[in-house]
DNA sequence: ACTTTACTACGAAACTATTCGTAGTACAGA
DNA sequence: TCTGTACTACGAATAGTTTCGTAGTAAAGT
């Protein structure tokens, strides 16, 4: 249900509506990078689908449905974090932070958002846990 | 070339080439975590198709020839991560580690690590220069 | 009422990934 | 040489994704 590992295409949807909210399938269609590239029924047929496997749920109370999604932006990240930690980094989540670090050109404002989550995770472990160091 | 994404079946595979080194299908067959359910031929199919994807080069003075990864583990990480943020979080590599970080138990010895990845960083960004010190 | 417009539903084609069976071949051992 | 083994090559079946065309229908305009 949570865990369902959305296509390339159906992503692509799925941002649309995790940016602007529920939408007709117009609405989805016009806000794809792309659309000129896409037929409209093609938009249509993929909603139609993704009903289907639950990951957008729909209203069909106007002529014109409209469409949501029904899987948090989070849970899918988290669920395709998960796939590609276990696919190409030997399962490592840390391996993959590190490389994520190195590629991009961090600004120094992220450097800092991302220091302060550690501290704040840090902090937990403190407080929380039984720590080993050996 | 080095920005082929690679298949989940394919990426399988690589990853036994890039933790064992050159292998004859067998071998790759064989180190499979689920070997027993895929056949023979299907890996050497795979590897055959890849060979003409420019995944993996082989060497085909021996009888069995040898097969090696023809990507390293980083440039495809590297891919790979980018078509993530780019499909599933917006664009922002930010936005994808922070994710990363909630996302897995950490211990704190991983987090020293990412955080001394971050001083180094910082550094670099503070003198403009490289220096790599290790 | 009739026509046009804006939608949905759905079948089917095109493509890709994954699977394995069968056929052919080099080589080793008898 | 003959036979069995261990390999490669490749066609073809299956399954999933993505595409769109055509048909049907409700609603709005005339």
């Amino acid at each position: 249900m949570t865990d369902r590992k959305p296509t390339d295409a159906e992503l692509e949807i799925l941002s649309v509506l995790w940016k602007s909210g529920p939408c007709t399938v117009k609405q989805v269609h016009q806000a794809l990078p792309d659309h000129h590239l896409r037929g409209y029924t093609t938009v249509l047929k993929l909603l139609q689908i993704m009903s289907t496997k639950g990951l957008v749920k729909r209203d069909e109370h106007q002529r014109a449905h409209i469409y949501e999604a029904a899987v948090t932006a989070e849970q899918t990240q988290r669920n395709m974090l998960a796939h590609l930690v276990d696919r190409a980094f030997a399962g490592s989540t840390n391996r993959l932070i590190m490389q994520a670090l190195k590629s991009q050109g961090t600004t120094e404002e992220e450097l800092k958002e991302i220091r302060q989550l550690l501290d704040k995770m840090e902090h937990e472990h403190n407080d929380g846990a039984t720590h080993n160091h050996d």
